[in-house]
DNA sequence: TTGTGTTCGTTAGAAGCTATAACCAGAATG
DNA sequence: CATTCTGGTTATAGCTTCTAACGAACACAA
């Protein structure tokens, strides 16, 4: 008795049904590494794992489905990349170390980073969980922020910025205590190194022969020095 | 006459051939507009100037040559704006005014954008040309980050990553004056700018419910006040 | 004016894709 | 044991890019 509970999981069919959309993600990965998400073809994935065009419609309703299974699958792999940062360093991880798990992750796989990132596909829009997951990434960030500290303001008035963030601070829901200079410094962080790292990966630094990793800490380093 | 030179223009054939191939971009941005590059077809458009398909391959070698067409067109389009931008301020722009010019570039077409800094296409190289009229929009933003000046340094130490750059400097030819803080103070506008407008195209900041034009203009303050 | 050759358009068709429909075998379940 | 559900098949429609073969119109030259 593998204490089954009411709702189908566990049973052998459904077991292999989950192993066999794995092996498909796992081969539209290989695909997308080499050539881009836009010229994933299904008909290829199948035909990789040896069985006939149609049959992967029983897993996945259409291409948008399985397109979007890797959305997520990509947010929930970097989210949990911050995650285990925020564990190791007891909830407030140093903002750089989140930064270059932010690159790490992002070299490791540009077409993910891209997936994510990137151009935007038109008719798309993410479904709700795919948001909650990238909010577990901002609150992370949130924390880090918090500690990095940007002095709550010794005298000089606060940039406009701050002060339309001080009105509308919903998306930092769960952090009611921080101050508009921890919101903007993590909006900061994430525009600032998503600008490095997009350049980067799509390869406009390439023909000026200089190294990206020096601007991205260049960048880095105007984050947490203040 | 109208003193034809011995390279065949002008001539009525050339005319009407340049015609259609004007007309065929014009339709492949509307339908980039609509509904991304990706989901652009030759064969629509063929059928939308009331010719049937292949018709169009006696004017473009195949999809990706007319695409690369219209990245080139892109690209010159930015370049006039930076350059106008450039002989009405006589040659020293103001950094903020070009920031300005290309956020206005950036949304009066988000497609277009995407088409020049969005996810690349795996394949695809950027012919010769291309690179050398990005090369002319840098051109004006080297000088308007010179008439910036970021000062000297009155006695810190340069960031490492302005030391890499005093080494190389080959991508800002023409400009050998420019000191490595003027290079990274280019690279930083160049990174940040784009890092919160493709954010903002990519629809990113929308379910949050926060101005983006604010998070841009406090990235340009940063670039600017220092 | 009468050839002659280039150019632009056509239709036909190959090869690929997504996606649906119809069908059939085997496993799970009553 | 019989029934149902599930996962595979092939056939097919409709879309795409792109090549091939052909015809008509135009340009140019004798």
């Amino acid at each position: 008795m593998t204490g089954s509970t009411k709702t189908p999981r566990e049973t052998p069919r459904e077991r292999y049904r989950q192993q066999v959309r794995e092996e498909v993600k796992e081969k539209a990965w290989q695909q997308i590494a080499g050539s881009g998400a836009s010229a994933l073809s299904l008909n290829a994935i199948a035909k990789q794992m040896g069985m006939s065009g149609p049959a992967l419609y029983r897993y996945f309703a259409n291409r948008d489905e399985l397109i979007t299974e890797l959305i997520r699958d990509a947010y929930r792999s970097l989210a949990d990349a911050f995650l285990a940062v925020a564990d190791a360093g007891a909830g407030r991880p140093a903002l750089p170390e989140l930064a270059r798990v932010l690159r790490r992750w992002a070299l490791a796989d540009p077409h993910r980073y891209f997936l994510v990132y990137g151009t935007p596909v038109p008719g798309y829009h993410a479904p709700q969980d795919i948001t909650g997951i990238a909010s577990e990434m901002m609150s992370v960030l949130l924390d880090a922020c918090a500690a990095a500290a940007p002095e709550p303001a010794p005298g000089a008035e606060a940039h406009a910025f701050e002060a339309h963030l001080a009105d509308h601070r919903d998306w930092a829901e769960g952090h009611p205590d921080a101050t508009p200079a921890v919101l903007r410094l993590a909006m900061t962080f994430w525009s600032r190194l998503h600008g490095t790292l997009s350049l980067e990966l799509a390869g406009h630094f390439t023909g000026m022969g200089l190294d990206p990793a020096l601007l991205f800490e260049a960048e880095v380093d105007t984050l947490t020095a203040r």
